[in-house]
DNA sequence: TTCCATGCAAACGGTTTGCAATTCT
DNA sequence: AGAATTGCAAACCGTTTGCATGGAA
């Protein structure tokens, strides 16, 4: 059934995500790993952050604008977005109170609400300190 | 200051958003759109449905996956997706507590939680109806 | 007559993919 | 040996843009 293997390129890629100062995108990742190993390949970069996902080791955080963030926190965990520079921080998770999630499946038409996807956006404390409007 | 224009393309843009069965997507109304105006190209479809968002005729619902959909719906509003088929659908606004909030702006480095950015996930009827698991 | 809107096609950004060569196991 | 992984480059998808033409005011 196909184990996956090890090599350097993914040990290279999970430790760059690990010690990345925000959540990087693929870009930055690329840019980073470039320096150990300087012939590896965005295209090795994106195959090798999926499979981290889909083994759990990291988290990928699709935006709807712009690249991909990834997340090597893997405990359960909210974001908040810069709304100026697109950076994302965790905050913790809250939970939902039963009965807004049930006058949602009530007025929708579905049968069960199976996700919660909820984001907060604001300005980062380093973008608030530097620009003002 | 520069008036926009009335031009039969916003028209016939706006209205095939008005009736679309689903919020549609920029090529859905564009396949539409091109039985009346044959000769519309899809960058004025893009044109258009972005001055009609930023008129406040429509609103876009930027996705993660998948291409933008436009939502005729003016009105406060959340939105409900299709895991399966990405359709969305409309459900009535709910509101946060305030203390939740709050919560998350303590435990982020942010001034100010500005937005809150919620939607659900689940199986439309018409999917859950035709596929099993 | 002015100048915004349009059609066209090329470019864009982020990501995925086909393929032959490589490298784990 | 054999299969998974890599590097490379081309393709992909949704969207945006430059430019010359057309049409609303």
């Amino acid at each position: 059934m196909a184990r996956s293997r090890q090599t350097k390129q993914k040990a290279a890629v999970l430790a760059a995500v690990r010690r990345a100062p925000h959540h990087p995108d693929a870009k930055w990742v690329y840019e980073e790993v470039s320096r150990e190993i300087p012939n590896i390949s965005l295209g090795t970069v994106y195959r090798v952050l999926a499979a981290l996902s889909a083994e759990g080791l990291i988290r990928e955080c699709r935006q709807a604008d712009g690249p991909s963030l990834y997340d090597a926190n893997t405990h359960e965990h909210l974001h908040i977005r810069c709304t100026r520079c697109g950076r994302i921080e965790d905050v913790p998770p809250v939970q939902l109170p039963d009965e807004l999630l049930e006058a949602v499946r009530k007025a929708s038409a579905f049968a069960k609400v199976e996700e919660v996807r909820l984001e907060f956006g604001g300005i980062c404390p380093s973008c608030a300190g530097i620009v003002q409007v």
